[in-house]
DNA sequence: CTGTTAGCGCTTTCAT
DNA sequence: ATGAAAGCGCTAACAG
């Protein structure tokens, strides 16, 4: 089945059944509704990697994650394909597990399939990956770890904004002792996160007790563990801001397994909003990180670039921070054990 | 940059280039060595539509799901790539939003990339589509809800199985008032799930009081709510087992909100295990469904009928119990206002 | 073991 | 507005 079929059916030549699929304005209405007829007949389904050859264009984007395992990937994925979709793109989604040997397998995947353009939402990329899709004109777009150039745009997130606020909100409640749960070191949204956290405090005119800040993994066992180390220590944090929701979630088990309440005895924040933390128990205050805007303006700024022969540039994306139930007033004796 | 740039920089033909790209064993490794060593200087990646359309094989297997953003499908995802990779296969993925129309557009995707093979996560799929597969020789696999078939086939998980011991579980903890939260009754699956509580009930003698089943749409806010429903009745359950683990983190929720502890004034059960549950306060006893399992088998049956001419069949999956801190005994004084 | 060459299904000039 | 035909990059007979 294809498109010869079609055109013998429709009695024209196959160049008239390509331009009616692809809407070409030079096609009298009556032909191109026969030829829609023939191809509704025959359920005919036009092959994409035939069109994809024929035409050099794949109408394909790839999107870099690191763990679909997280929730805040799903939600950008969701977003960023409904993007594509509405510009009659198609998205091709590849999960590097954290793995720079995976990351080798999907940029291939890229190369390979041809993408119009990639969206790296991994924060680790090596140097000669890019130099592969850049010598190839394909435009790229990366979260935080980017520096615009030609064919390429960085979103950053105002961490800077975001991690401020929380701290804010939690100096506001009296707190002097803030902890902090990183995500992996090996991870540079994790480090700028951290940093982030530790100017905030200096800022503050916080004193930082570098114990107070654990390594986690960005997930809800490393938060676990590293709230159990938190709380284990001779003076205990009377607050703590996790570097993602996950790691919030996992601390906040450890701190109820301890038999302490949350916020009463310790408040607790986290970063990302995933839909999760609004009913976890209590409710998580945090830092929403929009998976929407970031979706829409990684999608935008690639395809701006093709289609309108647009340069690469830099989006900031403003985090916002959402107060529920699990900050309070510090307690009035700071908890020793 | 193209296979034959290739050729010449290794002074071969072509087809020697194709042969040694596909591992040809008829290539003197000497040869292989210099086409090799061309294809990395020249940095050629080859095109991965002109091998499809040239080979008339996409080496492609379709994956649809239904919510990307339900836990459940990202960990299956994850496995059935693994699994796909390893078989040297790509996978193309995509999220139906629980929306038929969104289903369609899903099913074209597929039959235009020439996908060969697809496994139909969603439980809802209509006749039609199947034979538009069908009367390609696309093999399918279904998620209990096909009919084996040539080239179709089917996992059965045993709900009845799963539920039978959740309920077992409940009221050995000397639970007579068990409720449900089902999920939306627009869903085979859940559908069958509900039928399974409710069966498992009468074969155990227990009393049903159908105002004890209160739907859900398999999400947090959805099993929240009708957590919220079941607690506001004149008499409420001592145990109440959820149709998924979200559903059950959405109504723990609801019970801690209506300032009840969970087990001791109510247990609660869930079902699929996704990996938050271990980590809910307090962790979720839950109906385990491996997604690894299910991914595992989902595919095998598809690249089995293509690769070894293989019949669609059934294959059962059964799902385990996980007790953790979520149940418990039931209070002495059942639950009146 | 290697080369030649005819497709694969569609798009896109270039004529008409 | 429509058709004829030359690719797009690769694979797979078929020869040798």
């Amino acid at each position: 089945m294809n498109i010869r079929e079609v055109a013998q059916l429709a009695k024209v030549s196959t160049a008239t059944v390509s331009r009616t699929i692809n809407g070409s304005s030079k096609v009298t209405p009556e032909t191109a509704e026969r030829v829609r007829r023939a191809i509704e007949q025959l359920r005919f389904y036009p092959n994409t990697n035939a069109r994809a050859l024929g035409s050099g264009k794949s109408s394909l984007y790839g999107l870099i994650i690191s763990d679909i395992t997280n929730p805040f990937f799903p939600e950008l994925v969701k977003s960023f394909e409904d993007i594509a979709v509405q510009h009659g793109q198609e998205v091709l989604v590849a999960n590097t597990n954290y793995d720079p040997a995976r990351m080798e397998i999907c940029v291939s995947r890229m190369l390979q399939r041809k993408v119009d353009g990639v969206a790296i939402m991994t924060s680790e990329m090596d140097e000669k990956f890019i130099d592969e899709f850049n010598s190839r004109g394909i435009p790229l777009v990366f979260l935080d770890t980017g520096k615009p150039q030609k064919l390429i745009s960085n979103i950053v997130i105002d961490y800077a904004a975001g991690v401020n606020a929380a701290v804010e909100h939690l100096i506001g409640f009296g707190h002097t002792s803030v902890g902090f749960i990183s995500g992996p070191m090996s991870l540079a949204s994790a480090r700028i996160r951290r940093k982030a956290f530790v100017s905030s405090l200096k800022q503050k005119g916080v004193r930082l007790d570098p114990s107070m800040i654990e390594e986690g993994n960005h997930r809800v066992d490393g938060g676990h563990d590293a709230m159990a180390r938190l709380l284990s220590k001779r003076i205990r944090p009377t607050a703590v801001l996790a570097s993602n929701d996950m790691t919030a979630i996992g601390a906040l088990g450890a701190i109820h397994e301890r038999g302490l309440r949350v916020p009463e005895d310790i408040s607790l924040a986290g970063f990302d909003d995933i839909e999760i933390s609004s009913f976890t128990q209590p409710s998580l205050t945090t830092v929403k990180l929009s998976r929407n805007d970031v979706a829409k303006v990684a999608f935008r700024s690639l395809y701006d670039i093709n289609v309108n022969a647009g340069k690469g540039g830099e989006y900031r994306i403003q985090p916002l921070l959402v107060v529920r139930r699990s900050t309070g007033p510090a307690p009035v004796k700071p908890g020793k054990r």
